[in-house]
DNA sequence: ACGTTAGTTGACCGATCGGTCAGGATTTGA
DNA sequence: TCAAATCCTGACCGATCGGTCAACTAACGT
């Protein structure tokens, strides 16, 4: 095996940790024994539990903020070229979706993962999931969640290396504008589905 | 008969905190103080936590297990009608599908959280999951698992009460429909898509 | 040679965990 | 009135949690 820091190997074996069995469930004596270290060395490396998750969940969350500040820049930016470098960027990161997606709303306290559901609300307001149809909060909640959760568990179930990650990409785009795109035009703001009905 | 037994509500009070903050982070003591008693009397209705937990969560796998046993036996059963069942399933038991979707995989050693993933595995069987295409993989999964987060997510951000049940039922039969019978032809081959297949 | 720094560790801390237990109330049935 | 059953509780238990700390080792620049 390569020379890996232990800084880096702890990380990794945090991640694997975090997903698979959960952030409370996951000891950092655990953590410890899977490096073949001591807990007091992992506490050398991340002063705490809380900065260990973060400095795990920080770069995917640095990355997704970036893509919204562009999209909101770029106001002329479609959504579908959003759904293209979204999905991307959840393969990019495809290790930590689990652990936001499964936990997220669980470890809202830590302020990592309150910052990561803050900005999937800037995602869903990008996406007017407040003020369309029932129908329409539901085509995007099916979408990405459906997306994002199966990510999360094709990568729980160990499936992730038995398929092939082009294919996986084109399929998710294909799904997803479908789901997103259910008429011929565009998902643009005016309209994204029918105008909405009387409730 | 209206008033609510202490057993009850401590089902219902544990049923909401394992939901919302998980159930390795709710510890028996709040829930007992959400509830204005002891953690002994907690444990004086239900044995343990984690018989706790299966109280909760094993009527809607029970509910699960049958409705699958009635697939079954009943092979002329078509997969609109399944998804149709499995729809109201889930609306049935809308408040533990977060429980189970979130902290299935994490709870894996408990018992019932363990016959729950396994019965979500003879659903894919059911439709043939293992044998498709990425595709047809993606399909099921972001179906399935698209719908059960979303209802999750509601469920957990309290709009439940916000959107009215057969509106939601409505629209999700037909973002499920269009995912799962893209084409004309049905999704499976054969023997469940067709109750009379010619001979 | 020396001091400095980074890395590592066992011992230890207070807090909290799930769970046990003996016993105090309260109700019920005879 | 007595006794059994039911419900509830404070005190307590061993285990484990995240985190601290002083001491130790090894490497490096000077």
């Amino acid at each position: 095996m390569a020379a890996v820091t232990l800084h880096d190997e702890l990380r990794a074996i945090a991640l694997a940790e975090f997903a698979t069995s959960g952030y409370a469930a996951t000891s950092l004596q655990r953590i410890a024994d899977l490096a073949g270290t001591s807990k007091a060395s992992v506490l050398y490396h991340f002063a705490s539990k809380e900065l260990l998750l973060a400095d795990i969940v920080s770069p995917a969350v640095d990355d997704l903020d970036r893509l919204l500040d562009s999209i909101d820049t770029a106001s002329g930016l479609r959504h579908a070229d959003f759904v293209e470098n979204f999905v991307d960027l959840l393969l990019r990161h495809r290790e930590v979706v689990p652990l936001v997606i499964n936990q997220g709303a669980t470890l809202d306290d830590v302020p990592v993962m309150h910052r990561a559901t803050e900005i999937m609300r800037r995602v869903a307001e990008l996406f007017r999931l407040a003020s369309g149809s029932t129908m329409e909060k539901l085509r995007f909640g099916v979408a990405f969640g459906g997306v994002a959760y199966t990510l999360a568990a094709a990568e729980r179930l160990g499936l992730s290396g038995e398929i092939d990650v082009d294919d996986l990409r084109g399929a998710l785009l294909v799904i997803l504008h479908e789901l997103l795109v259910p008429s011929e035009q565009s998902l643009a703001p005016a309209s994204l589905a029918d105008p909405t009905p009387k409730d």
